[in-house]
DNA sequence: TTAACTATACCGTCCAGACGGTATAGTTAT
DNA sequence: ATAACTATACCGTCTGGACGGTATAGTTAA
C-alpha cells in the first residue's frame, strides 16, 4: 500500500463538521479558525495541519455540498410523486446532512463569498430544469420561489439553539398549493 | 430658543444612508465603521458623534425600515389589485426606500443580529395577516413564500455591482400562479 | 519511523471604539 | 453692538483586541 497513513486523520472530519455547525448555528462570523478548533475539540494547529488556509475548509464544504446535491437531485428526478412534490418536502429543514451543508452555504453566499455563490446559482439551474419538466416552463419558478421561501423563512427564524420551528402544516399547504398551479 | 441647532446635522443622514449601500452592496462585513465613514465622506470621529456605537447606527436604520414598512403595510390593505398581487409585486427588486431599508435589513438578520430577526419576523407575520384576508388562511403562506422566493433569488444573484436581473417574466408567472391559487 | 497530531508563541492587519481637539452657529450680558 | 460663552458638529489619532496565518518544538499511535 502506497498511501498509508501513521494514524487515521479523525481531526478532519471532525473540523469540517464543527466548521457547517458553527455556519449554521452561529453564522459566518462567527465561524473563525480558532471557534471552529475550539468546537472540533482539535488545536489549532492540527486544524491548519489538514486545511493550508480559510479558503481550502470552505472549498472542501463545497465538495460536500456538491456530492450531496448530486445524489439529491438524482433522487428528485425520479421521485414517484413527482420532482416538484419532492422538491417541496425536501425544503423543509430536516437536519439531514444535506441541509446541513446547504445551510452552511448559504451562511458563505450570504457574506458575497463568490464561489460559493456560482454554485448556488448553479443548484437553483438545476431545480429549476427538473421542476419545468415536471410543472412546465410557466410554474417552475412559482414552484421553487415556493420551496425558497420556505428555507428563507427558516433561515429567519432561528435563534441561538431555539426549538425547531413547526412547518409541518405549511408544507401541506405548499403541496395543495403545487395541485392548484399543476392546473 | 433654546432646542436650536448651531448646524445641521447633514453628517448623519449621509452616514445612515452609507451604511445602508454597504450592506446592499457588499454585506455586513463590508460595512466597518471606517467604510461607512469613508462612503459618507464623513471621519470617522463625525461618525461616531452622530453614533455612539454600531448598534445605535443598526438602531436607526431599524427604525427607518419601521417607518417605511408601515406605510407599505398600509398600502398593501387598501390595493385595489388586492393585497396578494401588491405584494408579489412589491417583492422584486426596485431600488425603492424600502427595498433598500430591507435588504439592508436583510444582511443583518443573515449574520443572526437578533434585534433584526424579531423585526423581521413581525413583519412576516403581518404580511401574513393581509394575504389570509385576501386569498384565504390556506393559501396565504403559498403567496408569502413566492413572494419572498424571489427576494431570496434576487438576493443570490447579487455580484459586485452586477447588473439586476430581469425579473418582469417572473413576476408575471407569480401573478398567474396566483390567479390559480385564488381557484 | 512517520503521519497525525498538541501546544504555544508570534506577526501583520483590521476593526470598534475612545479621546482630544477644532470650527461654527446661536445666546446672553453688558 | 459686541465680547464672552455655550452647544453642536464635526476631524484625526490612538489603543486594545480579534482574526488569519506562520512557525516550531514536542507527543502519540500505527
Amino acid at each position: 500500500m502506497i498511501g498509508t497513513m501513521a494514524r487515521k486523520p479523525v481531526a478532519r472530519e471532525a473540523v469540517l463538521d464543527a466548521f457547517e455547525s458553527l455556519l449554521i448555528e452561529e453564522g459566518e462570523r462567527a465561524a473563525t479558525l480558532d471557534a471552529v478548533a475550539r468546537r472540533a475539540g482539535v488545536s489549532k494547529g492540527g486544524l491548519l495541519y489538514h486545511f493550508p488556509n480559510k479558503e481550502a475548509m470552505i472549498s472542501v464544504l463545497l465538495e460536500r455540498l456538491d456530492r450531496l446535491l448530486d445524489e439529491d437531485l438524482a433522487a428528485m428526478a425520479h421521485a414517484p410523486e413527482g420532482a416538484a412534490a419532492f422538491f417541496i418536502r425536501s425544503s423543509v429543514w430536516a437536519d439531514t446532512p444535506l441541509d446541513r451543508v446547504f445551510v452552511a452555504a448559504t451562511r458563505l453566499a450570504e457574506v458575497a463569498h463568490q464561489e460559493t455563490l456560482r454554485r448556488m446559482a448553479a443548484v437553483q439551474a438545476s431545480w429549476l430544469e427538473l421542476l419545468a419538466a415536471d410543472v412546465g416552463p410557466a410554474m417552475a419558478k412559482p414552484v421553487l420561489y415556493m420551496g425558497d421561501g420556505l428555507y428563507f423563512n427558516a433561515m429567519l427564524a432561528r435563534g441561538p439553539g431555539g426549538p425547531l420551528p413547526e412547518v409541518g402544516p405549511d408544507v401541506e399547504s405548499l403541496l395543495t398549493a403545487l395541485e392548484r398551479l399543476r392546473g
